[in-house]
DNA sequence: CTGTTGTTTCAGTCTAAACAGAAACAACGG
DNA sequence: CCGTTGTTTCTGTTTAGACTGAAACAACAG
């Protein structure tokens, strides 16, 4: 962690911190950050020296990554050992991180909201109440579910020009689109109602 | 936590457990939980009884998620003690969670990034790979944050056509639609190579 | 003033997860 | 067969955060 240049370093704690708050272990997220960043693949060994943690976090790690299919091992010419990089591709990463989490964590969420909608159903009247919000919520996660599901089905391209023609409208309200326009759109939203 | 019903119990479980893997107090998103599917707001000494935790935990719980404004006091007539309900409308809770952690947790990391790519460009060019990966990172986000903010912006009748709008192309794969389509959504994205 | 209600803080406890470090094992190249 | 490399598993240890329960305090209604 020591020979890491400032910049670098900072990326890899502060990506390492957004992890856990994330519910992604902070070393899986560091590991990632620093072959993210690595002009050229690294060895697990290459990891330990770096990040200062123990070997088997580090190979476990890997393993997380590679499950997840945002790292991949590779090879180079006279050295027997494995070299890991990462995707390189933002789009990518993101679409491969979010059909996992889809996967593990939004689809079993939707299917145990149909299952408790049943049960209150079955319930009768008593709790209609339970059933009418719970139903609510499944067919909103549901709607995202397959809004995303959409988006995926295009081809990158199109996809992220869906994504953009929100810009067109923005623009009708003054803001800007690029990095810093961020701030425009977080304080006044509280109390509206659209 | 005795006196819910099956459903009432597995569902609160269920999304305390969800909000502890994103990085969300698990007895907030308890708390939350049972506000949400209450018929009548209840007061903190309910759901003290309810979820069976302690007073202050549920006093905290409800400070946060009030300041999250996805949580209100209500008052109830001949009743002195406050009474607490959710937000009842699903769409509302989604942009308003998102809105917050968007500021506390999406924007500061743009920010971060930017600090990293200046320190990294400014010095030069030993660390070019580093700046240009960062920067890569760095745009994808900020296009992330845009396209969120145009959905904000829009009415919410609109934002909510505007998610829709990949249906018809979904409908093209032959999948449906509406709320119990879930699993049609599910399984077959995952090695696609867009 | 007294009892109720609610908030905040604080010290201490508890727990799940992360992590270290060692050991055992497999694969394989030379 | 030996040395290297990598994986897996295990036992402890550590740590951050969650949580409890009590206490101090404020506000206020009657």
């Amino acid at each position: 962690m020591d020979d890491l240049t400032p910049a670098a370093r900072k990326f890899i704690l502060h990506w390492g911190e957004m992890g856990s708050r994330w519910g992604i272990n902070r070393t899986v997220a560091q590991v990632h950050a620093l072959l993210f960043v690595s002009p050229e693949p690294l060895t697990a060994d290459d990891l330990v020296a770096a990040l200062g943690v123990a070997r088997s976090n580090v190979s476990t790690s890997l393993k997380e990554l590679q499950g997840w299919g945002i790292v991949r091992v590779v090879h180079v010419m006279g050295d027997r050992r494995d070299h890991f990089e990462s995707l390189a591709d933002v789009w990518e990463l993101f679409t491969v991180i979010m059909d996992e989490r889809k996967k593990r964590e939004f689809d079993p969420t939707v299917a145990a909201l149909a299952d408790c909608i049943d049960e209150a159903r079955r319930a009768g009247p008593r709790e209609a109440h339970l059933a009418e919000r719970l139903t609510a919520l499944h067919d909103f996660l549901s709607s995202m579910g397959g809004w995303y599901g959409s988006l995926r089905a295009l081809p990158r391209s199109a996809a992220i020009q869906a994504l953009r023609l929100g810009d067109r409208v923005k623009s009708l309200f003054g803001f800007g689109s690029s990095s810093r326009s961020a701030k425009a759109s977080v304080a006044p939203t509280r109390q509206r109602r659209n």
